[in-house]
DNA sequence: CAATGTGAACTATTTCACAGCG
DNA sequence: CGCTGTGAAATAGTTCACATTG
């Protein structure tokens, strides 16, 4: 592992932008629905309309791809999802393995769109005993002593894991010794992976708080009374040095300016 | 122009940088581990570590929020997990409603992580009449007839949709309309919200395909060998002009530079 | 002449590096 | 003396606006 640093300046391929890259996706489940309509070509502007983003964003991320439009005119549908497709890698096949089956396993199993673009379910492991040989999507979930076999088999490069958090690092860490450099996670841990191997994230319970942290804030706008239950541990003041200042909450620097009202939903 | 600005430069709330919000979570978990283990203190090093992110960052990420932190010690944990609840907006209770409880809603009604933190689950919501009453981590699904009730009974702010594509954004026009204001799409489509709306979105699909762009770059570093099967339209291309150029494909512009093989694939 | 492709301006985010405090 | 808090520099990403072209 003499990996020693931890962040990831990588991931940085080809000149194409990060952010760009994670729209191009998005993109293309545009493009592939018009696609389906057999609409033979769309303008920045309609296409840009559809897939959630603005018009210059657009051009400018397909720029990055190369020209592929026609001007006066817009893009051939057709020939951009096939454009976009290879750009992504989804002209080849990726075999995934998805470990830890319960809920949520199930669930991505069965989701068709898993299935859809290149990705192929190669194998369902879960640690129970008791779950092996168990059809779930069709499929019967093998045991994790499996893991390494199936892996090398199948070439498959990309893993899910959907295992309990207490789990999870201990599962990516076997699933990169057989050789998986590609790991979408869904339990809520921070894995730590060797130089090389790419980790995305699917966190549930982030994107909610986030959520709560603009909803508070759309809430605090009106009203500013507080009386919301505090489940959480009281204001405890880290004990400052001893005798100096007394109790007073935030004031010293920005803090929360003013209020910061719990609201609650009436 | 009076109004001059563009649509979108809301959602920057309060001062905090977006960026920093969406990082809150992920400092707030690590913190309640070490919580949870009795630490008293952390250093902005070990407290960036847990969370997988340089120390700078984090300590940015926290003067935002005012200066919570002792130099020369670190920061206070307890102190520190409740400030950043409360910014959060965490030490309310946020009551959500699922709607759709297929195998995905199903999993996101059992995910612990959900109660945990101030989210409680007030409804299970189906179409599907034949689901009402069927218990799904010990709550009665509900039909789509009882939203509006819920919603207002409950003041419901928060919604979670879980259905299939297609159903997306009806579901989301319902809740929008009931008074939700913030919403997190699990379903593939773009939603339409008026604004003042929030979405999030979670797609499975768009993170694989992110990891397959990473994967065959990395691929592509030693071979360069295309055999894989393509399930994609061929590369038609849209016809350009009657005649002018003929047949070259990238090198006008940026294009693919150097190694993305040839445009099509054999 | 409509719509792409793109430099240039602007905004956001990250990182550096160090002054200053406990 | 160690570690926070933060200006300032460096990067990344977005938007503008328009020359260019099919």
């Amino acid at each position: 592992m003499a990996t020693g640093r931890t962040h990831r300046p990588a991931t940085r391929s080809r000149g194409i932008p990060e952010a760009t890259v994670a729209r191009l996706p998005l993109y293309l489940r545009a493009l592939t629905a018009l696609s389906e309509r057999s609409v033979p070509t769309v303008s920045s502007e309609e296409l840009a309309a559809a897939a959630g983003v603005n018009s210059a964003k657009l051009r400018k991320d397909f720029s990055y791809l190369g020209s592929y439009g026609t001007r006066g005119v817009g893009y051939d549908v057709e020939y951009l999802v096939y454009q976009i497709s290879r750009e992504l890698g989804l002209t080849q096949d990726w075999p995934v393995v998805i470990v830890g089956i319960g809920n949520l396993g199930a669930a991505l199993a069965n989701y068709g769109g898993f299935a859809s673009r290149g990705f192929r379910v190669a194998a369902l492991i879960d640690a129970d005993p008791a779950m092996a040989g168990k059809p779930v999507a069709g499929i019967a979930v093998q045991h994790t002593d499996e893991l390494e076999k199936i892996i090398n088999d199948n070439g498959v490069s990309i893993g899910v894991i959907a295992t309990p958090a207490g789990a999870a690092q201990q599962v990516c860490d076997r699933l990169v010794s057989y050789g998986v450099t590609s790991i979408l996670n869904f339990a809520p841990t921070v894995l730590s992976v060797p130089e090389g191997v790419d980790v995305r994230k699917v966190d549930l319970s982030i994107e909610l708080q986030i959520l709560a942290f603009h909803e508070q804030r759309k809430a605090g706008e009106e009203a500013s009374s507080q009386d919301a239950a505090q489940p959480v541990a009281p204001p405890v003041r880290p004990a400052p040095a001893a005798g100096t200042e007394d109790g007073h909450d935030d004031s010293d620097r920005k803090g929360p300016d003013g209020d910061v009202p719990a609201v609650m939903p009436a």
